[in-house]
RNA sequence: GGGGGCGUAGCUCAGCCUGGUAGAGCAACUGACUUUUAAUCAGUAGGUCUUGGGUUCGAAUCCCAACGCCCUCACCA
């Protein structure tokens, strides 16, 4: 039998509903939501009620039809909604023919809006029994299979729709989501902070050093460059006096995808007037200790085989510390720090210090950053947005929060002197082939006018749901991540715009 | 881009090593059943084995290539 096969038996049985007089394509009905606040209320009437009885008071779910017992007079479903699952009952005792006629037509994935008392079963489970049915939608298609879902992880991205309503964990990942968010915006609007949206379209992109998506604007005929960072424009609004700013957004970088990288993703960065980047590393982990806390009830969270522990404060260790620990050299003491490349295999011959220092550093240092952990004050010359260190002009007021291995904060106290701002942004490192040193005048003409210092922090949201809802992959905490398109079908293309 | 793995029914998977013409469970269809819980019981049907070549009397199975996905390395400072 063909999946045709398999469609034209749900077809048939949507002409016969519709035989019935039924629309198969429902419309308002209220009780969404409803399979929790049902739970509730019986307990509230009455949770003992014996075994046969109904309450007098009805109530009202809507949702999709996970599981169907057809017992011959008698049917059970096992319903699911956003809030969760409840056992519905049909009998034909107490249907009018024509609901007990679309009872039997029913199939898993259709979805249903039930109107009847509640009662208990013999084993004692909790039973909408349903005194009318109504069709909201029917389902032409099979949902998966019952007890393992939809394990195909192609499949499961590319049909998240599927995934979501097949897969509870995979929804509750996704609320869980929400709640971060929302949480990290709570906090920044109680202290302060203004949410602002800048450009996602950009004529020169900056803040990053990554490969930009480029776009086209047909009108002003001009490229564009989708954003890899909106730092520049959070910056210029501490110029315009907007002193705590911050933004959730997506960033896009034209680079591969990995368990960690997907090439949009979202970052929020934020921006502290007369701050530094002390401040902003107790906002890091005070964020996602809080976080952890208020949504996954512990600041001890299960990531892989390992358990990490959010709680304040993080360890702070400086960035020639850790070289020093883990690949035994002196940072400054570049001999020896080309010898320790060398002698791992890096490339260094031809490669600026700063780059052979940072290659030696991802090398030796990151595969044991477990953390939580603050790495800080880098080799000032890979920092061109961020202040130097005033007692050691070697090094930059930067961190990054690692976690797991993965970087999860990037943070500075940043750069406001327009002199040493342009400079950094000539200066060209040998060896990177992304580099954040791109000149934009306009972002120095706003330093000119006085940006107050200040801390400012970017925190990859995707990395930190990740960490908090133990996922392996940044392609389980984003909803549609990217895919190649499938081959087979009609895929419009700009080529076929073009001929249009 | 390099290396490794995977691709069989709508879904979850066997079969491949050792070549002989396709199997299970769930879903579907028919029937029985008024307290089921992954309902159960009886029966029925369902497959260009990702695609294209090759070897062979014979290929899901062995070989080559393409496509897709996953892992990993590189890139992503």
């Amino acid at each position: 039998m063909t999946q045709s096969k398999v469609q034209q038996d749900r077809l048939d049985k949507l002409a016969k509903i519709r035989e019935l007089g039924v629309d198969p394509y429902g419309q308002k009905f209220e009780g969404q939501g409803a399979a929790v606040a049902v739970r509730a209320k019986f307990e509230a009437i009455d949770p003992k009620l014996p075994v046969g009885e109904k309450t007098t008071d009805s109530v009202r779910v809507a949702g999709r039809i996970m599981l169907y017992r057809d017992i011959g007079k008698l049917i059970f479903m096992t319903h699911h909604d956003a809030s969760g699952k409840i056992q519905v009952a049909l009998s034909k005792r107490e249907l009018a023919e024509k609901d007990w006629n679309l009872g039997r037509l029913l199939d898993l994935g259709d979805l249903i809006g039930v109107d009847g008392p509640m009662g208990l079963t013999k084993t004692g489970e909790l039973t909408v029994w349903g005194r009318s049915l109504t069709l909201l939608a029917k389902s032409l298609v099979p949902p998966p299979e019952k007890w393992h879902g939809l394990t195909d992880v192609e499949l499961r991205y590319r049909q998240r729709y599927v995934d979501l309503f097949a897969n509870p964990d995979v929804a509750a990942v996704f609320k869980k989501r929400s709640a971060i968010i929302d949480h990290f915006r709570r906090y920044l609007a109680d202290r302060g902070f203004l949410e602002v949206e800048t450009p996602m379209m950009q004529a020169q992109y900056g803040g990053a050093a990554a490969k930009p998506f480029t776009t086209h604007h047909n009108a002003l005929d001009i490229d564009l460059f989708m954003r890899i960072s909106p730092e520049l424009y959070l910056k210029r609004l501490l110029v315009g006096g907007l002193e705590r700013v911050f933004e959730i957004n997506r960033n896009f970088r034209n680079e591969g995808i990995s368990t960690r990288h997907n090439p949009e993703f979202t970052m929020m960065e934020l921006y502290q007037a007369y701050g530094d980047y002390e401040d902003m590393m107790s906002l890091t982990e005070n964020l996602v200790a809080t976080a952890a806390e208020a949504v996954c009830g512990s600041t001890k969270l299960p990531f892989g085989n390992t358990e990490l522990d959010f709680a304040p404060p993080w360890r702070r260790a400086t960035y020639a510390e850790l070289l020093r620990e883990y690949a035994e050299v002196d940072m400054f003491d570049m001999p020896a720090v080309r010898a320790a490349a060398k002698a791992r295999g890096i490339e260094e011959a031809k490669l600026a210090d700063e780059v052979v220092i940072n290659n030696l550093f991802e090398a030796t240092v990151e595969p044991h950053l477990v953390g939580p952990i603050f790495v800080k004050d880098y080799p000032a010359a890979l920092c061109p947005l961020t202040r130097r260190d005033p007692k050691d002009p070697r090094l930059a007021l930067r961190f990054e929060a690692y976690v797991a291995r993965m970087e999860i904060a990037n943070a500075y106290t940043e750069l406001n002197d327009p002199a040493v701002q342009e400079a950094n942004f000539r200066q060209q490192l040998k060896g990177q082939e992304e580099t954040m040193a791109v000149m934009d005048e306009d972002f120095v003409n706003a330093l000119q006018h006085g940006m107050p210092p200040a801390g400012g922090l970017g925190i990859g949201i995707d990395r930190v749901i990740m960490l908090l809802t133990n996922s392996a992959s940044i392609r389980d905490v984003i909803l549609f991540p990217l895919m190649r398109p499938e081959a087979k079908g009609e895929v419009r293309t700009e080529k076929d715009e073009a001929n249009a």
